[in-house]
DNA sequence: TTGTACGCGTTATCAT
DNA sequence: ATGATAACGCGTACAA
């Protein structure tokens, strides 16, 4: 028992009269056991409450059961929920979830990911976007022999290495959705330059309108950057407009916000005056009024899949973990802010 | 190097030409060191890229290195407050987060958390609020031997153990900001029965009306759950009253949102027609319209503080961590969802 | 100031 | 089917 007061194989091998290893052999449930030694060690264990020692076994087997979570997402609600599906999939499993935020606008955070897998030695990681878009950050994981799914909405790596949602198509989607409401004019607030979300999401945007054989002049494209704050500066500009967009797209639900909180200072009715779609369907879409209409892609969904991709991945079976879905579908949710143009 | 590509401390050793025993005197900056072997050795160290095994120093020192995260807080935002403050203080030391989420609704909660800690032997656990609340959950990481630190809106422990806010009287001043502006009428959204927090907030609300001579008749107070759609349901209620509340104070950002929701509904401008104030500033606050006054608690703070005692809690010296503060203080940020009453 | 020998709790090898 | 013995990488007595 030794003073840490938890039993070790030790006493449990001295007590139930075996040598350790079967003790080991019980608790790694090997099939050549006999019936009754299995049966005399697990009554052992059970009375002891002994349980096996993860360091220990860490050591043992050159490999610990820590799985990260890389993230920059400003997104309390994102991080969470994949947060949440990584935790799904590692349930009942011995893996533990290690989180790790890091600055993308710091220089050293490179080394400062290298250093956390390097010192930790993580089984494997989950990147969240958008950071998982970082390739050298994926070389990185590759040279120090750490397992990585990345999340994202385009495909930058191989199936075994990322799950996917199709925001292009999802945006796509949403805004044909407005076009049969009857908008022509839509205005368009971007993601920021450099990720590839805002991107995706601004070719689905594109994609809709040039189908649709409307036009899409550069005065009802505006900046963001995925913040609150740019969804008001890009509004500020949109409905200065005239004529006035009768619709504005934003790509994501936190400038939508930024988008309707204008909207109504300046006397617009959503939807009536202006429609508004958002994006993530993160908890502000339907705590603001009216509700926003915004498309949801499965976070959490993807994080479990990436987690089950990373612990089912053995080290000479790299490719085990395609077998794990790799594409998710992204999907629109019709609330209160979208109606036809009423002019 | 072995097969795992990783120098080891014997690989050191060996090419600095001292033992491993001089090499782990460096590592943990023992002060009985020639200089020029230490030099030699941390040449050989920088050289090679060595990093020690954590899982080996945990086994060898009989601890490990993981600080746990135990919550079943709804609110994304408070719990990744919570994790930032946390990784503050865990920042440049050997220590890891470990998040577990937990369902306050199961009846294996505390077995599971019990099974989490036991098997994990984490060096501490930070316990967010509600479940920190929860006293059988002390006592069990107690009995198990594992640190803990928890926080809250009361001191339920001894500060060794303990980070609270003086949420009551943030509620009081919070409640003094509407009367001065002429309030008599002022609604109260509750949170949850059996909730510490909800019950310091409720005490905080009656103490501001009674020290001012106010009454507070029982239909003045809702039931919430600090979910959107109880603010929904909570001010259907009392805006049903006549003659109305003409500020309602919200237990929480969510159930205010969800009584401006409701307000806007019935065609009542907030704050012209209506003041409302919630209570955690979450992201929600600035973002709903109007920009909602509401309550901060330093809830990173709080986290990191809990962190910092934790880890300067030696085996032997259970209240150094009294040095790290134990009461923080709430505060008002006043937005744009109170004025005076115009009636 | 530095080294030797051993222990931490587990798994792997190779017997029997 | 089971056991003795040696790893795994690091820390600590105790000795030198």
């Amino acid at each position: 028992m030794e003073k840490t007061g938890q039993p070790t194989i030790n006493d449990v091998a001295r007590i139930a009269g075996v040598s350790k290893k079967t003790v080991s052999r019980v608790i790694n449930r090997s099939p050549l056991l006999n019936d009754d030694t299995r049966k005399r060690v697990e009554d052992v264990i059970g009375q002891l409450g002994y349980i096996p020692n993860p360091q220990a076994r860490a050591l043992a087997l050159r490999r610990n059961f820590l799985i990260g979570l890389v993230h920059d997402n400003p997104n309390a609600q994102m991080v969470l929920n994949a947060q949440q599906g990584i935790l799904e999939a590692l349930h009942g499993t011995e893996f533990e979830l290690v989180v790790r935020p890091v600055d993308r606008g710091s220089a050293t955070m490179l080394d400062d990911v290298r250093h956390f897998l390097e010192r930790q030695r993580l089984f494997g990681v989950v990147l969240l976007p958008p950071i998982s878009e970082n390739d050298t950050l994926a070389k990185l994981c590759t040279s120090i022999g750490c397992r990585y799914v990345r999340m994202g909405s385009a495909q930058l790596d191989d199936p075994a290495h990322m799950v996917t949602s199709n925001d292009s198509q999802a945006v796509t989607a949403a805004v044909n959705h407005l076009i049969e409401q009857g908008h022509r004019r839509i205005g368009f607030v971007a993601g920021p330059h450099g990720f590839r979300s805002a991107r995706e999401r601004r070719e689905g945007f594109e994609r809709a309108l040039s189908e649709a054989g409307i036009a899409f002049p550069r005065s009802l494209s505006a900046d963001g950057t995925y913040r609150f704050e740019s969804g008001i500066i890009a509004a500020e500009r949109l409905l200065d407009l005239m004529p006035r967009p009768t619709a504005i797209f934003a790509c994501n639900d936190e400038m939508a916000a930024g988008v309707i909180h204008v909207a109504r200072q300046r006397g617009l009715e959503v939807p009536r005056d202006l429609s508004v779609i958002g994006f993530d369907d993160t908890a502000i879409a339907s705590h603001i009024w009216p509700p926003l209409t915004t498309v949801r892609w499965p976070i959490a969904s993807m994080a479990r899949s990436a987690a089950l991709k990373i612990i089912s991945t053995t080290a000479d079976n790299d490719d085990g973990a395609v077998e794990e879905p790799s594409m998710f579908r992204s999907t629109l949710i019709r609330r209160a802010s979208v109606s036809s143009p009423t002019e």
